[in-house]
DNA sequence: ATGTCGAATAGGATTCGA
């Protein structure tokens, strides 16, 4: 089963690439993050003559995520439990129905800029919550894999230029830590149980040629649950995809599972 | 320093979010 994170910025500008990416890569399962799409207003007829099924969780102008799945889904979810009053379309959950069941949950975490501020401490607020679905996924003991956008740079060699990202809320401690503190309920992160070394990102800004620069970020990542973890075949950056036309400024992350 | 992009509003330049 080959599930593929991707961070469109914006269904409506990336049909084209959105589609040809389809076509060529042929990902079992497709998260999407920022949509920036009403559900009402995907164009979810072009990837069901794909031969997908298409469940949106989406907003007005920002946000929203989907899922993408040549492989029947059951019990999907949509928004993150724990606060009924947050509006924002962030987090969508399935069953995909491979060899193996396999829970996939697509999340798009809140950036958190500026910080310290109201919107840093609803990013803090989100991973709280993150956490505890987070616990919950694990104690299923079922294969689970929370994968998307999580706006977190782990640890330094996961930008080109740290020092440029020391008072960001991608890379403040308080982040890190949040990060860290799922990671360690018993989660593996996917790309770091296959690739040790630094200089692999997955966002490089529209601005100031970060992409001619190599001026990157790591900040989408696969986190797996042990019986997830046990079936990973492979783990890696699709960075090719960033110096297309009319690119998204992140490109796709993907996991193998034998499922 | 951002050197940019996408969407909404409004009816083409501006604002917000990233």
């Amino acid at each position: 089963m080959k599930i593929a994170t991707f961070n469109i910025n914006g269904i409506k500008a990336r049909i084209e690439q959105l589609t040809g990416w389809l076509q060529d890569q042929s990902p079992d399962v497709a998260l999407l993050q920022e949509i920036k799409s009403q559900d009402d207003g995907f164009p979810r007829e072009i990837f069901e003559d794909m031969g997908y099924r298409v469940e949106t969780h989406g907003q007005k102008s920002f946000n929203g995520v989907a899922i993408l799945s040549k492989l029947p889904l059951e019990d999907v979810t949509r928004g993150l439990p724990g606060d009924d009053g947050d509006e924002q379309a962030r987090w969508i959950e399935a069953t995909v129905m491979g060899s193996r069941a396999v829970r996939v949950c697509g999340l798009y975490l809140p950036n958190g800029n500026p910080a310290p501020g109201p919107k840093y401490d609803y990013k803090l607020a989100w991973m709280d919550r993150l956490q505890t679905r987070a616990r919950a996924l694990l104690k299923a003991e079922e294969p689970a894999v929370m994968a998307g956008d999580y706006n977190v740079i782990p640890q330094d060699e996961d930008a080109a230029r740290p020092d440029a990202w020391r008072t960001d809320a991608l890379a403040l401690p308080d982040s890190r830590a949040a990060f860290r503190r799922v990671l360690n309920l018993g989660f593996t992160e996917a790309f770091r149980a296959r690739t040790r070394a630094p200089g692999h990102y997955s966002f490089w800004d529209y601005q100031a040629g970060a992409w001619n620069r190599n001026d990157g970020i790591r900040i989408d990542h696969v986190l797996l649950t042990p019986q997830a973890a046990d079936l990973l075949r492979d783990c890696w950056i699709e960075r090719e995809m960033r110096g297309q036309d009319k690119p998204s400024d992140h490109v796709p992350v993907w996991v193998d599972l034998d499922a």
